[in-house]
DNA sequence: ATGGGTACCTGTCTGC
DNA sequence: TGCAGACAGGTACCCA
């Protein structure tokens, strides 16, 4: 999937098309991760805020509006049940959303159409991982109950070498499992992952407890440097990604070990290395990370 | 509380 | 060419 750095391109490049805009009406294709929760037409008529990012979730807030337009046509105006909400989106392992003024008609892959007047919002994802979820606030259910659990994000300030340290401390599983279980820090998937660990020079196999307070400061250097140059990338795009105009991502062609096994480190020249670890390839070079 | 495995779904690539 | 199997950017949930 969109990691953070995805997601993030994502939320950039959709706010300002977004906000303000008017909901006319939705299309829902195959069903997602998640039901909607909501009947979608108490959707229409309603008006979307800022578009927000926490973790690699979008959140799109939507509350009545009362334009002189919607009064003047009742058959707009919003209903008696509508109330303020949003739409908490994920976009899986495959999925991107693309915003345009007329969309081609709906592929297989092309799940939910959320047609505002000033354009078509639409989310394609082939393997359906994704989800697009009604919640009537951040902070009430179910959006809050996908949130909970998630950790800092990485640009967070109370996110310290100290904290980090603290809260690997507890933890004897690989450091690039704990990594990606994001209820520490937020953002890393399986690609950065693994180039944040090599930046960071750690052997990804390293139990997260036996990393120490100098080598949390490096990681969270490394963490900060990765996503930030991939998000000014554009993102990484290896098969499904791109932003919600179309255009790719470039940061895959600057990957120092994922998807590299068997080719040259561009740092020392050993061979780059693919491993396992909880059911996801590790990429990492022998030379260059320790325990 | 932590850790490991499974499940969800579909497309693409590899090797026989 | 056909087919089986592995693999792919995520994460909730179950059980030990």
């Amino acid at each position: 999937m969109p990691e953070l750095p995805e997601v993030e391109v994502t939320r950039a490049t959709l706010a300002g098309r977004l906000c303000g805009a008017t909901l006319r009406w939705v299309r829902l294709g195959k069903p997602l991760r998640w039901p909607l929760g909501c009947e979608p037409s108490i959707l229409v008529g309603l008006r979307a805020g800022e578009l927000q990012r926490r973790g690699k979730y979008l959140w799109l807030p939507l509350a009545p509006a009362a334009t002189p337009c919607d009064v003047h046509d009742p058959s707009r105006a919003p209903s008696a049940t509508a109330h303020a909400g949003g739409l908490l989106m994920h976009l899986g392992m495959s999925g991107s959303l693309n915003f345009s003024l007329a969309p081609p008609p709906p592929g297989p892959h092309d799940h939910v159409d959320l047609a505002f007047d000033q354009g078509v919002l639409r989310l394609t994802d082939p393997r359906r991982f994704g989800a697009v979820v009604w919640s009537d606030a951040l902070h009430r259910p179910p959006a809050s109950r996908l949130l909970e659990r998630l950790g800092l994000e990485p640009f967070d300030p109370r996110l310290t070498a100290q904290a980090l340290h603290q809260a690997l401390a507890s933890r004897r599983t690989p450091i690039k499992v704990a990594l990606m279980a994001g209820d520490i820090v937020v953002g890393a998937g399986n690609i950065y992952a693994s180039e944040i660990l090599f930046q960071a020079g750690i052997d990804p196999r390293t139990p997260a407890q036996r990393i120490g307070l100098r080598r949390c400061e490096r990681l969270l250097v490394a963490l900060r440097q990765v996503l930030a140059r991939a998000i000014e990338l554009g993102g990484s795009t290896l098969r499904d990604f791109h932003d919600a105009h179309g255009v790719d991502g470039v940061f895959q062609d600057e990957a120092q070990v994922y998807g590299r096994e068997g080719q040259v480190c561009r740092r020392c020249g050993a061979r780059v290395r693919r491993i396992v670890q909880a059911q996801r390839s590790t990429f990492y070079c022998p030379a260059c990370q320790r325990r």
